[in-house]
RNA sequence: GGAGGGGUGGCAGAGCGGUCGAUUGCGCCAGUCUUGAAAACUGGAAGGCCCGCAAGGGCCUCGAGGGUUCGAAUCCCUCCCCCUCCA
């Protein structure tokens, strides 16, 4: 969330802001009035605590010099100035639970080089890498080549959890687990990233502290007898992982890797890019996050994005970088590059990573902070990016190095993992 | 599930009704010394909110929320978390 102090101060920006993002239900005039109300509630109970205290010392000094001094006068006002406070006391905290939840409305501010527009239209291709892969054969969509290879089963993962549920076998099982691992030794062992295995089920705190919750709410798996939810994507549990800490400023930048499985119910996507694989319930991810210096986290986004470019370069997969415009952009990022690789099969471009850099809107919610070489203790900027999200990758690498008889050649950095496999065939 | 012990500043760990927002150690920051660093020495600093140009001042916070009291880190209740023992 955006700090209150900043938003009174800069509530045309704000206001900009939040209708570039397409946020109509961010009010910011009402955050400002309701936090001049609560400063001056405030003042008054500070004030009536300063006579409290004065008549409490009082008392206290009598007592000691004479054990059976009479207080009685003291005790009485001191009683009567904290009922008189009471009333304020429940009107602040009315306003104050009010002004929480109108600030959960208000968007990050984009930073200015991120492209102003309503929608996906006015996003940016930053460069393109590789050439989109020509096939002198009619290219196959990757559930036709799933199944003839029989590493992809729909109908039962149907039967065991409904539509939209995936279920690998065989080989295909086998290239899930090496991708997870080749895209995990690569940020560990060349990029320094610290790998995490964190619960997959977190808490209340959790989902509020990297934005799920209130917000999100609706695309949430929660466990019915207890208050956990299922990670959306590892993003949570690791973000978290600093939340209500205080760092030094030589322990930044904090880099760190997480694979885990990520379960979103898709509510509201209706019957968007639901064949084969390609929007799914459940599936695997791995994930890049950093905690970083305020200053430095503009040059850690770009390395954050080369780190997740150089997955699809190793795998040898065509991708182009998208810089997302304001109306596509997520409501907590300050600025986002979209990862999309080719897939011929399907005859467009996939998401396959989304790197953003959240500044300090993260961390406020979170209260992560650092205390810097001056001395200040400060905001760290949170970063995240998906390093990759497996079943597109999956799907870009089917697609893209299928043969005419149906066969799938396995990119050379996968062949250790998988005993040598060079091939996907019946 | 039951019985005990405990949750205090960046960390460790005292305090157990009244100048305690808190002794101390480590770590941190600044300075002295040094070519530089380390060591040593000196000093500084908990976090948040508010008033003020500033100097400075006020309020809140010792796991969370209630309560007792003129006054609570300290006493009572509820909840959460950690440790030990028992089922």
């Amino acid at each position: 969330m955006l700090d209150v102090k900043f938003i009174a101060e800069n509530a045309d920006l704000v206001r900009k802001n939040a209708a570039a993002k397409n946020e109509r239900r961010a009010k910011i005039d009402e955050v400002v009035a309701l936090n001049d109300r609560r400063k001056k509630l405030q003042q008054d109970v500070d004030k009536a605590n300063t006579q409290i205290n004065a008549l409490s010392q009082k008392i206290g000094a009598a007592k000691k010099a004479d054990p059976k001094a009479d207080i009685s006068a003291a005790q009485a006002e001191s009683k009567a100035v904290k009922e008189s406070i009471k009333a304020t006391e429940e009107a602040m905290k009315e306003i104050e639970k009010e002004l929480e939840g109108l600030l959960q409305w208000i968007p990050n501010i984009a930073r200015e080089d991120v492209p102003v527009g309503e929608d996906a239209k006015a996003n940016t291709t930053v460069r393109t890498w590789g050439e989109r892969t020509k096939l002198d054969f009619k290219p196959k969509p990757h559930w036709d080549l799933g199944k003839d290879l029989g590493i992809l089963d729909e109908e039962r993962a149907a039967k065991l959890s409904g539509s939209n549920f995936l279920l690998l076998k065989g080989a295909g099982a086998a290239l899930e687990r090496a991708l997870i691992n080749f895209m995990i030794d690569l940020h560990v062992r060349s990029h320094g990233y610290t790998e995490i295995w964190p619960p997959f089920l977190v808490n209340r705190a959790s989902m509020y502290g990297t934005g799920q919750i209130p917000k999100l709410e609706d695309d949430m798996y929660r466990l019915r007898d207890d208050e956990l939810w299922l990670i959306p994507t590892a993003e949570v549990p690791v973000t978290n992982l600093h939340r209500d800490e205080i760092l030094t400023h030589a322990q930044l930048p904090i880099l760190y890797t997480s694979y885990t499985a990520c379960f979103r119910r898709e509510a509201g996507t209706y019957s968007k890019d639901t064949r084969g694989m390609q929007r799914i319930h459940q599936f695997d991810k791995v994930e890049m996050v950093k905690f970083t210096h305020p200053d430095k986290s503009w040059a850690e986004l770009e390395t954050l994005t080369a780190n997740a470019e150089e997955v699809l370069q190793k795998l040898g997969l065509p991708y182009r970088v998208v810089l997302l415009s304001t109306g596509d952009m997520s409501f907590a990022s300050a600025k986002t590059y979209d990862l999309e690789a080719w897939a011929p099969g399907l005859d467009k471009w996939l998401e396959v990573s989304s790197c953003s850099n959240f500044t300090d809107f993260q961390a406020r919610r979170l209260n992560c902070r650092f205390r810097d070489s001056d001395g200040k203790v400060k905001f760290v900027h949170t970063l995240n990016g998906s390093g990759l999200a497996l079943p597109r990758t999956v799907i870009a690498i089917l697609e893209n190095f299928q043969q005419p008889d149906g066969s799938v050649v396995i990119p050379e950095v996968l062949r250790p993992y998988l005993g040598g496999l060079q091939s996907l065939r019946k």
